[in-house]
Formats: structure tokens, C-alpha cells, sequence
DNA sequence: GCTGCAGATCGACGGGCATCAATCTATATA
DNA sequence: TATATAGATTGATGCCCGTCGATCTGCAGC
């Protein structure tokens, strides 16, 4: 790095610099930073995270009443957190007379997975 | 897929058939799934997430006080969220002086990341 | 030693989250 | 029409989160 670290903090600001470094600044913008974040909310529960996991390798439809019996948790519980992927943009599902169908949204995850690389 | 979805649910379950599909089952398992979660709920929040960006196109180690302007928000709140950061396992910090310097760890992301992708 | 500064910690507040049992909704079977 | 079932919704509970002002902790300069 160009600034000399070792500089005491007043000699450094009486040569003008702000501090340390030159300048920092962030690439990615607000709204990016909304949208990214939300999804990886989504995705900071490890339930929710295992239930991407299951829905993404499989690749049909898969049904509720299948999901229910991999988590120890309760059906309500389960709805809850498909809701969360739902709203987060990640899953969708599909009614088909009793049973309903989630899918992962192809490419939801694509941004988040970009700016990760 | 193989299985008919026309098929009335007491038909197919009359056919020994669970449901709907055949089995489907979780890859990752719980151990990955609560560490790769801890990581994306530390990026669940907007301003941690920029603040990741910053740290990682920034090559070296940068000061605190530069990042504090670049956010609305007051510096207890901009040091609970690096702490948050920290605490993931995804930056860590050095102390120099009156300054501290935060630096993403390589490959921090690398295990979300490659689930992702 | 005293003063000033950068950054971390504390305490409080308001809101959101994960979980469950209980209930509701809509569909299929009889 | 009545019953049974899959899944969503509701309400309650206990905990965690983001935010702030105030305070504390070290280091630097005088």
C-alpha cells in the first residue's frame, strides 16, 4: 500500500490524509446491497437452507407433504419458512388439488452467486 | 417426471406410493448447512454486505475510520456490525496504534460461494 | 500525569424471527 | 352433504437483531 502505516496520526492528517488510506469507496450500490441481502437472509437459516438444497437438486416440482418428514420440525413450521423463501423471491410453488409443489425460481440465486465469485 | 400428478392422492397412495415422487433427500448436511447459514446471515443485512464489498475489492487492510463516512449510521452501529462480521469468521481485524484495520479472510466465502454456484 | 482521539462495549428500545398448538381453507372421497 | 386430508394461517412465547446515546479502553502528544 502506497501511505506509509507506520506514520504517526498527526503528522499523517497534518499531510492531509484522511487517515489511513487513500479513498474506499463500495461497488456495489444500495439497491443492489437490498436485494442481495434479502436473499441472503433468506438463506441464513440452516433449514431453509437444506430445504434450497433438496429443492434446487431436485429437478421437478417436489411436494410439501415429502419436505415434511426430512426436518424435525412441525408442518406449520415448515409452511413458515417456504413462506420466508417465497417472499424473498427464491421458491415458488404450485397448487395441485391437495398437494402443493415448490420449485426454485431458476436464476434467484444468480446475483447473490456472482457477486460471491 | 416419472410419477403421474393426475393421479387422485388415494389412488397413488393405494399404490404404495408415498405421495408423489419417489424419495428426496438433503445433500448437505446439517453441519454444512448450519455453518454455510451463519455465513449468509452475517450478509443478510445491507450494510454488512457493502461493508464485505469494500473489505474485499480493497486488496490490503482498511481503517475503520475510513468506512465509518461511508455509512449513514453512527460507529457503535458500524462496529456491531464488524463484530457480527468477525464473529462469522468472515473478516478479522489488527490493531495499529489508534486504528484498526479489517481484512475479509481468503476464503471466507469460498464454501457458500461454491454451493451457489 | 493530563488531555484528546479511535474504536469497542454497555444498556435500552422497538421490532422481527423461529417455534409450536390450534384453527382455518380448500379439495377429494364416500 | 358429510367426512377426511394437505397445507396455510393465527396467536402466543421467548429470543435475537439493528439502532442509538453514553460510557469505557487504550494509545498518542503535550
Amino acid at each position: 500500500m502506497p501511505v506509509d502505516l507506520q506514520l504517526s496520526p498527526k503528522t499523517k492528517r497534518a499531510a492531509g490524509a484522511p487517515c489511513c488510506e487513500p479513498v474506499v469507496y463500495p461497488d456495489v450500490d444500495r439497491e443492489h446491497a437490498l436485494r442481495m441481502a434479502e436473499v441472503a437472509k433468506a438463506l441464513g437459516d440452516p433449514i431453509r437452507l437444506q430445504l434450497v438444497d433438496v429443492l434446487r437438486r431436485h429437478a421437478g416440482k417436489v411436494c410439501v407433504c415429502e419436505l415434511v418428514p426430512l426436518f424435525d420440525i412441525s408442518q406449520p413450521t415448515l409452511s413458515h419458512h417456504l413462506k420466508k423463501l417465497r417472499d424473498a423471491g427464491i421458491v415458488d410453488s404450485e397448487r395441485q388439488g391437495l398437494w402443493a409443489y415448490y420449485y426454485v425460481i431458476p436464476d434467484a440465486l444468480e446475483e447473490l452467486s456472482a457477486w460471491l465469485t
